[in-house]
DNA sequence: CCGGATATCCAAAGCGTTTTGGAAAACTGA
DNA sequence: TCAGTTTTCCAAAACGCTTTGGATATCCGG
């Protein structure tokens, strides 16, 4: 396709070697000699080809994402579209390119083998830990620099992680509706063999547990977080003989099921019950206009994305480093689906 | 990393040249010694190093995606989070992989070019081809092989595309509408400088003259495709002296907006108003449970990825014939959101 | 048993880079 | 001026694979 390094040398009647330094900023190379080597590189479009180059150095420059597919359902985690968002900001600048690989759950396990063996990528981004997730033994044992887009509850040994503070966020939401004077709280959750869900519940029956309520199985659900789950899961709940107050959310899309389900039974919002959901601040789910639509807990995911990337690139830098770990807090935003409890 | 051919080949005894020819299914090979090969290499999880690969051979195996940011809010596209699950799966089949770029649009130019000049893929999908969208000129110009997902109006030389058809889909959804007996639709549509958004608006404009009503200008909107711009849009609708009886929506999460607004202004969807969205299909927007909630033209954007992938192959392994076009239709599905005009 | 076809293997070149180990030229200081 | 640096360049090897062009061994019919 575009010009090679040798056919660039010949054009400058120079040999490979010096035209290869001078664009690579070694020091070996005339001043002049350097800016008309540039300035002839720039002009014919030369980029040097990455295999070759990466055949040369050992290095690819790419990263690995293995996005995983839900395996009951084939769903995509919506959020993945605005980490990738963020990472690719990251790798762009610092001219690595990313590899995706869209695998179902039963597949993983080869899919990072063959893309290490094969020499594919530097490094890899774990996207949606499990409870005790196996992918982290076998990268570690693999040697490969990686960084997990969450934790893993049940892994021991060290690991480089980014993760928001799932825990202390649906602590504080919950510790929010109780002040508020809510007692039947609701907890619709995504799946809890998700490290995150396992995490916020975790949070949510700790403040619970703090204000002397014991919780109530009935209260939380766990499934795959659509607005149709969302759904669903309000309309059950509101029909019991005794229904909660308020609702904690996963996601910004089963609030929205919440909502109608709310709408469905005439109830009011912000008024008659509260709702309060985790808001990864996706570029295409803002919440609201100007004031938040929803009291939510907001951590952007981009803003992830970005940061997990760097780390990464930091950890193929300089491979000797122990881990590295971002814990990101959430805040606590007020929106208009809150309001003190119904007497 | 792995283990490397030369070392395989030691430790069978043999020469690069034969294991590397066993391995690939070439005739020259005694049965028993393929054989032989074939376990070893299985055994030792040899797999062969892709750069190296596709520096003998000149083929990358891997196809580049470039994602346009939308320059004015970064919004990423959530479509194509399903369109390249779908893609992944016919790359994976294929032994190809998926190199991704996310740029503001400002960039994307260099972006492709810089793909090409590196040499870093076979083929390219284009997403979110604008009106007259300049991209199509610079790929035929470079010659490599590319698949646009939707199509540029007023590019008139010939290119490989994917789409689906927009124009009749938004057509008869305004027709469905008209028999209904609505007289007043709104069209609730995506940036008209993106291609499938200006052909659902002809399509729209199209079946109302057939229909001898003149088409109100206030009724038609256009944004990023956002629940905040449905309700929005719907909102400011409802409100004009002469509201609408009917919406025309281009997407789920537009739609969601719209039944927001039409919730806050106590009009029952459905019943006093109708709506109409486009559905993508999306796997974690699902439209409703069982029946539909919303009525809707539903095209799968997975199967969408599926297919251009594949046309994109079938391009790479034949580079000399024609380009391939394939035109889906949309479903109209009936569900909860339309009905008769109120008298 | 022998010349020619066929089956089976291998050495070496090449893909486009980077990098090692000099060589030649230009510059030093005494 | 001249030995010793320093600057500036280059030839060649290497990365891990594929592929070309044989070489050797085995088989065949007559």
């Amino acid at each position: 396709m575009g010009i090679t390094l040798k056919e660039l040398a010949a054009s400058l009647k120079l040999s490979p070697t010096t035209v290869s330094r001078a664009l690579n900023g070694y020091p070996e190379v005339n001043a002049k000699t350097r800016k008309r080597v540039r300035d002839a590189a720039e002009h014919a479009n030369y980029h040097p080809n990455t295999r070759a180059r990466s055949l040369a150095t050992g290095r690819t420059h790419a990263i690995g994402h293995v996005i995983p597919l839900s395996a009951s359902h084939e769903i995509v985690n919506p959020v993945f579209a605005d980490f990738i968002a963020g990472a690719g900001e990251a790798y762009s600048r610092a001219d690595y390119e990313m590899v995706l690989s869209m695998v179902p759950d039963a597949q993983e396990e080869q899919a990072y083998r063959n893309m290490i063996a094969r020499g594919a990528v530097d490094g890899l981004i774990v996207h949606g830990p499990k409870l005790n997730d196996p992918r982290i033994a076998l990268l570690t044992q693999l040697g490969v620099p990686f960084v997990v887009h969450g934790r893993s509850s049940g892994v021991t040994a060290p690991y480089s992680w980014l993760d928001i503070n799932n825990n202390r966020s649906f602590r504080r939401a919950t510790e929010f509706l109780l002040q508020l004077g809510h007692r039947r709280i609701a907890l619709v959750n995504g799946l809890e063999n998700m490290d995150f869900a396992m995490r916020r519940r975790t949070g949510y029956l700790q403040a619970l547990k703090d204000a002397g309520i014991s919780a109530d199985p009935v209260l939380m659900r766990q499934a795959e977080m659509t607005e149709v789950f969302g759904h669903r899961a309000a309309t059950e709940l509101m029909r019991l003989p005794d229904p909660p107050t308020a609702f904690l959310s996963s996601s910004m899309l089963v609030a929205y099921g919440l909502r109608r389900a709310l709408v469905d039974q005439g109830v009011r919002m912000g008024r008659d019950v509260s709702v309060i959901t985790h808001d990864d601040d996706l570029s295409y789910l803002p919440n609201g206009d100007g004031l938040p639509l929803f009291t939510a807990t907001r951590s952007s995911v981009r803003d992830a994305g970005r940061k997990a990337a760097e780390m990464l690139l930091q950890l193929i830098d300089a491979p000797k480093q122990p881990p590295l770990t971002c814990l990101m807090e959430t805040t606590l935003i007020v929106g208009e689906s809150t309001g003190p409890a119904p007497q």
